[in-house]
DNA sequence: TCTGGGGTCCTAGGACCC
DNA sequence: TCTGGGGTCCTAGGACCC
């Protein structure tokens, strides 16, 4: 999908289309995670920090805090569509799938080609989006060939033109090169795909790593018989977050770490599955990550044991350093619940720690504005980007908000683009509303 | 007022087992 | 009277992807 979040954002907010629209995390620490072409212009993109991203745009921009449950519902719109073509889809992201249609084994480039326009046509009229796709012999070639194809293309790339549109290409834009493995390859002299294909395989393992060095370089040389098969179900749950301020207290670190690991509990029960290992994620400020994990002898969904491990994981920040990000994740996921076999050892006595330090209080705020969800209902603080409704004027989204007053603006996917009202903050008929709506 | 959040895979060392 | 070979599991770190 081009610019997936971006175009989410102007299909179901329309006064948004043609403007340079940036979806992402408003606070210091945040970054873009969607930046519609209108943006580009300016030389905004994605991961870049949102402040650079606003300052490139200038005064025109509009930042909009991502809404996630409103891109999963159009990415399921788009692959139940493409489904329909290709049963068996390798979903990437939420935006990006691999396919391997049957019935194009043979085919030339140019019913290549129409299959594609056929698929695009399929996910416009189902889901109002723009798609582009990159057609290849295999996985790396489509992929590459997708990049080319963008914004609102196809690009079909022949077996005859490969080797020749391979060779030319800056290295990095192999799937699976980042900016280490550039670096190395540039400090050999190595550019391009093509310098790189020319390398014994053999230095090629031991500059980039065995598996990868070696998997790489086949590639590098057009050589990608990977299969296209659906993903497996996902082996690690997790959550993190990022706080506006560091984290320097004990008592700071086990509040943190107590909600995001009650977070990516809400989300391991949502899964279904049982975890067995917790792993602690703390980023420091000088952007080093530590991992500490604890495998249990038993897989559970029970949330003491799973947060009980993160807490005993916790390292004082008058060790480590102040703290930036906090993540919990659980791994060695299982179908199978199993009882303890030793139910005297679960009790961690982590509780009674936490409640002696919990009575300093004061924690950091994180960086994401807060969550609608976990505001009280009684004294509503409308953030610009969130989902409200009215009685009188439907759906809308808040514009701006401050000294008092709020601006909405109504309308959503269907309404075409939609004029503003101004109410009071306290404005009684003006409520929160499921971001879904706008879809309608 | 530098650098998110949710993932995957690989490497390497140590404990432990036969 | 001095240390093999093969395997699994666990832990920590790191590169990379969208």
């Amino acid at each position: 999908m081009d610019a997936f979040f971006a175009s989410v954002e102007q299909l179901t907010r329309p006064t948004l289309r043609g403007r340079p629209v940036l979806v992402g995390g408003a606070g210091g620490r945040g970054v873009v995670a969607g930046a519609s072409y209108e943006a580009r212009v300016f030389g905004a993109r994605s991961a870049m920090p949102m402040h650079q991203a606003r300052r490139m745009v200038g005064a025109a921009a509009v930042v909009l805090p991502p809404r996630h449950s409103v891109y999963s519902a159009v990415s399921k719109q788009v692959f139940d569509a493409l489904r329909k073509r290709m049963p068996v889809l390798e979903q990437l992201s939420m935006d990006e799938a691999f396919g391997e249609p049957v019935e194009l084994a043979g085919a030339t480039a140019a019913e290549v080609w129409q299959f594609c326009e056929q698929l695009r046509t399929l996910v416009r009229t189902e889901t109002g989006l723009v798609a582009s796709i990159g057609a290849g012999t295999g996985k790396q070639v489509a992929k590459i060939a997708s990049g080319l194809a963008k914004p609102d293309g196809v690009r079909v790339v022949s077996p005859a033109e490969q080797d020749q549109l391979l060779a030319a290409l800056p290295v990095r834009k192999l799937w699976g090169i980042g900016p280490v493995a550039e670096a190395k390859l540039r400090k050999l002299g190595v550019e391009t795909i093509g310098g790189f294909a020319a390398m014994p395989e053999s230095e090629a393992a031991s500059i980039l790593g065995n598996a990868v060095g070696t998997a790489l370089h086949r590639l590098a040389n057009g050589v990608d018989d990977r299969t296209v098969s659906e993903r497996a179900e996902a082996k690690q749950i997790s959550a993190e977050t990022t706080f506006a301020t560091d984290i320097v207290t004990l008592a700071d670190l086990r509040s943190a770490v107590d909600s995001i690991a009650s977070h990516a509990h809400d989300r391991l029960l949502e899964d279904g599955r049982a975890a067995r290992t917790v792993v602690l994620k703390l980023k420091r400020s000088d952007m080093t990550i530590i991992t500490r994990s604890i495998t249990l002898p038993y897989a559970t969904t029970e949330k003491p044991p799973l947060i009980g491990a993160a807490q005993r994981s916790v390292i004082d920040p008058i060790e480590l350093g102040p703290v930036r990000l906090v993540g919990v994740g659980f791994g060695g996921l299982s179908t199978f619940r199993q009882g303890s076999l030793f139910p005297e050892l679960e009790t961690s006595g982590v509780e009674s720690v936490i409640a002696a330090e919990d009575q300093q209080e004061e924690s950091s705020e994180p960086a994401a504005a807060s969550d609608p969800a976990t505001d009280g209902p009684q004294t509503p603080v409308w953030h610009p980007g969130i989902d409200v409704s009215h009685p009188e004027f439907g759906h809308g989204w808040v514009q701006g908000a401050g000294h008092g007053v709020v601006t909405v603006r109504f309308e959503t996917r269907s309404t075409g683009p939609g004029s503003t009202r101004t109410f009071p903050g306290g404005d009684a008929l003006l409520a929160r509303a499921d971001p879904l709506d706008s879809l309608r």
